[in-house]
DNA sequence: TTCCAGGAATCAA
DNA sequence: TTGATTCATGGA
């Protein structure tokens, strides 16, 4: 069969495929010399940035590229989201120290079910246990080698499995959460579609009826695929973020931390948590160490 | 060896 | 309501 592989070129501003790509939002991203792999809405593409562009390749033809410009997010103005950030110290701090993060629109289904998984996993760990279940559950897809990719797993194929073989792909007690989510989605009990027409205190209430889905996870898919902007996910890391940042003397109670967190950051506030997130995970040395919770 | 990781469910007080 | 425990697994 002939190669069908299929380019196209698109101007890239203010955006660092690298940082954004491995900023713990996606998980199914491989650096692969010059670019990066990965699948999206099933299909296989290879991305390298060039100047001021960044060329995407797919193994098949591909006429129509919204797919992946929605994904990444092009058509978005990035110093107009950090103009709503606020004006203090740690934020200017996290802003010059990630120039060009970005947020992605990923699927609903595949962010869904990353997260579930994610809980008290380190990031390589989740990327490990997506490659596994896309591997073992998701449909071959035409790569750019001889290498075979894979689709991630629907919520149909998922919901068929066994507890143990999920847990094969080292979900551990995540297996069982994943499963009932799965189930839940095949039986039709909720539509993910659905929850796009709701406000995002319905959305986040309707996703958290999930097993395995409490406030953190549910915020991360409200951020990471529905594109709800002033969803704050706070895990381990940000909240380190917000003590050693905001509450360096004394310890907020948590209703006032959340408090904070829908109030300080503006209209974009899951942005900029991201900012503080990707800060604090790879340029704050003090928290970078194993250091004791407080 | 010990601690911790983009948490959530469960149970005790 | 809040606080402690449990749940797998592997990296540091």
């Amino acid at each position: 069969m002939e190669n069908a592989e299929t380019s196209a070129v698109f101007p890239l501003q203010d955006h660092d495929l690298a940082t954004t790509l491995g900023s713990g939002q996606a998980f199914r991203w491989r650096a692969v010399g010059e670019g990066w792999e990965g699948v999206v809405a099933g299909r296989w593409v290879r991305l390298t940035v060039r100047d001021a562009t960044v060329e995407a390749r797919t193994a098949l033809p591909c006429t129509e590229w919204s797919w992946l410009t929605g994904y990444l997010r092009l058509e978005e103005d990035l110093s107009a989201v950090i103009a709503t950030f606020p004006d203090d110290a740690p934020m200017r701090a996290a802003v010059a120290a990630c120039p060009g993060l970005r947020l992605l629109r990923q699927e609903p289904w595949e962010c869904l079910a990353s997260f579930i998984l994610s809980s008290t996993k380190q990031i390589v760990q989740i990327q490990q246990c997506v490659a596994l279940l896309s591997h073992r559950f998701g449909d071959p897809v035409a790569g750019g080698g001889p290498e075979t990719w894979h689709a991630f797993p629907s919520f149909v194929r998922l919901a068929s499995a066994t507890e143990a073989e999920l847990r094969a792909c080292k979900l551990g007690f995540r297996a069982k959460y994943l499963l009932g989510t799965a189930g839940m989605l095949a039986a039709g009990e909720i539509d993910l579609d659905a929850l796009h027409a709701l406000s995002t205190d319905d959305a986040r209430a309707a996703l958290m009826r999930f097993p395995g889905v409490g406030r953190k996870i549910a915020d991360c898919v409200l951020l990471f695929a529905y594109g709800r902007q002033d969803a704050f996910p706070v895990d381990v890391w940000v909240l380190k973020a917000l003590r050693f940042l905001y509450f360096p003397k004394r310890e907020p109670k948590p209703d006032r931390l959340r408090r904070f967190t829908e109030t300080h950051f503006g209209p974009n506030a899951g942005y900029a948590q991201q900012y503080l997130f990707h800060y604090v995970r790879t340029k704050v040395p003090e928290l970078r160490s194993r250091t004791k919770k407080r």
